[in-house]
DNA sequence: ATACACCTTAAAGTCAACTTGAAGTCAAGA
DNA sequence: TCTTGACTTCAAGTTGACTTTAAGGTGTAT
């Protein structure tokens, strides 16, 4: 079996040691044991449990939350219910997440293209006062949506 | 001519009229206008510098940036290229996002399966101790990834 | 046994982006 | 004219997620 040090398990998964005392004191790793002198030692699958952290971090859930999905953990079998039902919440939260950037991503590349109009004629007017039928047919709707159609 | 004043704008883009205070404080409104009295006046091209603001808000980049690209349109057309520029690298920001979202997602998928697996046999030690050419072929990567493999 | 790197805790500090509160001003309707 | 609701500024407070600092303990290598 291999073990780890605060610093040695915050150097593999790339964040400061810091950030694992902090998330111990917070009490998002309570299955994190300890030395006789008091110091903390990481088992191989302690990984596996920051690594599910880590993934509920990036779908934008809070500390908070990701203690109460890791204190139902530590009930056993009888929490699977409740872990798979907010489970299944993040993932539809980051699929609506993903939908929101992809409309970002429209309305950057009809800003790109707007720019590359603007720096071929030398300036914004150009594009900014062209009528809807003159623009590309991909961008009218974010044109609408942005004068606030 | 329609104008509106910052409740009525607030209002308009679901946000709190503090917030445009806010963003006007920090230099990220210099087009609005003010009544005699000192009141603020937006106009209908103010709504889409606010579109535009929420558009990079949403990329995730920072009030002080936004500020940045805002003072460079007040400028005029001699800053197209520089802007055009700035679109061009939140773009590829969003794409990375949209991909890195995309692979929580995976991830979250390879835990729906886990906790339906687990849910079925009334025990998560089922899906835990699966061999990997047990799983789902789409999970095998996940599972590597999570144990650190 | 001593040095040294790395560990411990507790408390305070930081940062971005707001939000709230206080005290006062503006403008539209009765 | 007066009331009323929304506006103004400035300063201070809030939130979440860390990071830093200080004072001290651990554990391994020489």
């Amino acid at each position: 079996m291999m073990y780890y040090t605060v610093g040695e398990m915050a150097k593999r998964l790339g964040v400061a040691p810091s950030t694992l005392r902090y998330y111990d004191q917070e009490g998002l790793l309570p299955f994190v044991e300890r030395s006789e002198g008091g110091i903390r030692v990481f088992k191989e699958s302690d990984y596996e449990w920051l690594g599910v952290i880590g993934c509920l971090k990036k779908t934008g859930m809070q500390l908070r939350d990701i203690k109460t999905f890791i204190e139902m953990a530590m009930q056993g079998d009888q929490t699977i219910e409740p872990r798979l039902a907010l489970i299944i919440k993040q993932k539809e939260s980051v699929k609506a997440q993903i939908a929101e950037l992809e409309e970002t991503l429209r309305t950057l590349e009809f800003k790109e293209w707007y720019y590359n109009t603007a720096k071929e004629n030398g300036t914004t007017s150009v594009p900014r006062n062209m009528t809807l039928d003159e623009l590309p047919e991909e961008f009218r709707e974010v044109r609408l949506r942005l004068r606030g159609n």
